[in-house]
Formats: structure tokens, sequence, C-alpha cells
DNA sequence: TCTGGGGTCCTAGGACCC
DNA sequence: TCTGGGGTCCTAGGACCC
């Protein structure tokens, strides 16, 4: 048996989690730059603002029902997160941590001593006392079916937020009256292209043969339908597998037009590419950059480009990896470009252990280790003391965050203050 | 004026090898 | 006129997830 459970609104809750003042309000987080929702609370969603949506385009919605707007604050959700991870995990034999508001567990044994519907109640009300978090809880024979389980216990509140299936007539039933694009792995694409085969509904791809979809789609999806059937196909995944790239990129607060800005941008996003590395003590051996223009500014030239350089030595020290990311800017820049996004990413990983090139005449760099293990001690609390030049002071194209909420619980400045008496 | 960021996996097709 | 078969590896692009 498995499970999951998963924050309802979750970054709308953590901003509302130390501010008892929005208890009764509509509730929206911002993506980077404030550009568009990507968060709402149950007040929010019921406004009639949709997840995706641009926050230009809703401002009069926003005003219309007074929701409270937050800048996202990723510190925030981050911590938040592993608070609600690690009160599932105290009562929880396995678990898995999907995503930044979901956990995967198994639920084998858990019939011996309780119900499955007890069991989640217990996860469910242990989070709330916890964290202040509201939770849906789905469990069954297999994760898809237990996402399946968990969609229903938020769509329909006379479950009380958990649904635990096992009669297979129940599940029969939940089947035929969901449509197949809320099945976990049916997007948008392959929902239309099932829909046009006659496919509507989730009941509809677990009785499609499992050949015709393995043909015309993929094994995934294959996988998918025999999920739904009951036969577990996707394992609990309980330690983290190592990452094979690092992505940083950004949009630009303001369209970047000059080299020696977006230099300054590559450089910034190849230094946090790196430390993150670091942090996953891995070694990488390709540096990607990429840049481009914004598809929505139709009146602009259109250019988007990427190059990679690779290494024979393996590297984590920032320094490689900045020179490395302005060499393949200086491949893809073209001036006279209103740019809109740029990015670096990192892949090709190595363990320490990675043999050096006999033929490299680029040697790993002397006392590279204890530099960046420095660098990076100095700059853990956050405030990013420590840079590399090539970054610049105060950029103009740096993201915009007008609604930033505190860093409650990860700074102390930031702690909130009871009044008692 | 203003449209996110960070991942994974699969497949098709090309280069190359024998 | 006639132009193999089988394999690997790599990459780009497309699908999906949150």
């Amino acid at each position: 048996m498995y499970g999951i459970i998963d924050v309802n609104g979750m970054f709308a809750s953590c901003e509302q989690a130390f501010r008892p003042d929005l208890v009764n309000r509509a509730v929206a987080v911002l993506s980077s730059n404030d550009g568009n929702i990507i968060a709402r609370n149950r007040l929010c969603k019921l406004a009639g603002i949709k997840m995706g949506d641009p926050y230009f385009k809703v401002r009069p919605l926003i005003e219309k029902h007074n929701v409270a707007v937050f800048s996202s604050n990723f510190t925030l959700y981050g911590s938040m997160s592993a608070r609600f991870a690690s009160v599932v995990e105290s009562l929880s034999a396995n678990t898995e941590c999907y995503s930044v508001d979901e956990v995967f567990f198994t639920a084998d044994n858990i019939e011996k001593v309780m119900s499955l519907d007890e069991y989640g109640h217990q996860l469910r009300n242990a989070v709330k006392l916890h964290t202040t978090l509201v939770c849906g809880v789905g469990i069954s024979y297999s994760k898809t079916l237990a996402k399946l389980c968990n969609y229903a216990a938020k769509t329909w509140p006379a479950y009380g937020g958990v649904v635990a299936l096992t009669d297979r007539q129940r599940i029969k039933k939940l089947l035929s009256i969901v449509d197949v694009s809320e099945v976990w792995g049916v997007g948008r694409k392959i929902a239309k292209t099932l829909s046009l085969m006659g496919i509507h509904t989730a009941l509809d791809l677990a009785q499609a043969d499992t050949n015709f979809i393995r043909k015309n789609f993929n094994v995934v999806l294959e996988r998918t339908v025999r999920e739904l059937r009951g036969e577990s196909c996707f394992a609990l995944q309980e330690h983290p597998v190592t990452k094979q790239q690092i992505v940083v990129s950004r949009s630009f607060g303001q369209r970047v037009t000059s080299l020696d800005e977006m230099q300054q941008a590559v450089t910034g996003y190849a230094a946090q590419a790196a430390e993150r590395l670091r942090g996953e003590n891995q070694y990488c051996k390709a540096i990607n950059v990429f840049v481009r223009t914004s598809p929505f500014s139709i009146n602009d030239v259109q250019y988007g480009n990427q190059a990679t350089e690779k290494l024979l030595t393996p590297t984590q020290d920032t320094r490689d990896i900045i020179t490395a990311a302005q060499r393949a800017l200086a491949r893809i820049w073209k001036d006279g470009i209103n740019y809109a996004k740029a990015g670096v990413m990192l892949a090709d990983f190595n363990g320490r252990e990675a043999q050096l090139n006999l033929f490299d005449e680029s040697a790993p760099r002397e006392g590279s280790d204890k530099l960046m293990g420095l660098l990076d001690r100095i700059n853990r609390d956050g405030r990013k003391q420590l840079f590399f030049a090539g970054q610049g002071i105060n950029p103009s194209f740096k993201v915009r965050r007008d609604w930033l909420s505190p860093e409650y619980t990860t700074n102390w400045k930031d702690i909130p203050r009871a009044k008692i008496g």
C-alpha cells in the first residue's frame, strides 16, 4: 500500500502560518520577478484567480477581492517543508520526499493496528498541530492510485481530507468519475491525444490495452495504466538520488541589452550553480549557458541560443565554472537584442575520485578545496558577504520582489515576537 | 510596463564502429 | 542497375512533474 500526503496551497499556507490576521483573507504567492500566480489559498481560488495567471492581468481581481499578495520566499517554504516532512517521517516506516509539499509513504502493516482512514487522519492532525499546515491524504495500492485518492480528498470536502481505498468496486467508481487529465503522468498533450482515441476518464485509461498504449505513447504511460489497475510499478524512492544536472536561471527584472550586464548575470548564476554543486559533493565536466528574448515581446527581434563548454578535468571550483561560462556566453552573444532571461546549467557529474586526464593542461587549482570551503562557510548564513567581482554590485537586472515576507524561521532578526498579557 | 524556476525520463535520429 | 546488418553512444527535443 502506498500513501501520499500533501499540503493544501503550500506557499500561501506558509505565508499565512505567521500572519494570523490573514486567516480569512485570500492569499496569493507570485513567481520570481512577481510575474505569475504560483500558489493560492482556498479563498483566492474562489476569487477566480488561476494558477499561472500573469499578475498584471489579474490585478483587478486581486484588488476586488482584497487578495494578500506575496513574492515567493523559498527560504521560508523550504524550512516549513522540512518541518512538514519530519512530522510525516516520525509517523511512518518508509517515506519519500517527493516535492516541497508532498511526501509518499508506505502503509503496509497499518491495518493490523488501525484502519487506513484513521492512520491518514493521524498524519494529517500531527502536521496541523506542529506546522499549522492543512493536508490531504490518499492511500491505495499504487502511487498513482494514492495520488488519485488524494485528488478525491481535496475535491470532495465531505471526505474530511482523507481517502483510503482498498475496495476494488470503490476504486472503479472513483476512476469512472475522474477525468483522465487528472491522472498523475497524464499532461495536457497526452490527455488531448487520449481524448481523440475515446479515452476520457481514468477508468477508460485503466482499461486500455497496454500494448496499444506502449506503441502509441511510451513505457511510462503503460506503467501508469498498470498502476491504475492496482499493480505497483513506481517504487518508493527512499533516498534522494544524486542529481544529474544543476540549473540556475532567472528572468531579468528589466531587459538586458549590454554584454557587460549579461556577463555579470552569467557570472552570478555560475557562482550560485557552483555552490550548489559543492553542496551535492559533485564535480562537473560540462557547463552550459543559454540566453533568450521574451516570446511575449512580439515587437522584439527574437533570439535564443545556448552553448556548452566541456572540461577534461572535472571541477567544483567557482573560478573554473565562471571562466567556462564566460567562454560559452562569448560564443552565443549577439548585440542589439533585448534579452529577457539567461541561465547556467552544470552537467556531466563525477564523484571526487575522478581521474585526472593525462593530456589536460589545466591541472586542478592548488588549494581549491580550502578556498571554496571557506567561501561557502562565510556565505552559509545567506547574507552573501563574499562574491566574485564579475557579478557586479547592485545590478539593474536583478529580480523584483516587492512583497517579500520575513524569514520567520531561518533568520534571528525575523523571528516573530509575541506579546504577553 | 509587467508572463517562473528546477528537475526527470524517453525517444528519435545522427555519428560512428565492426 | 545494384547500396547490409547490427550495435553503441550522444544529443536535441518533447513530454511530464512540482
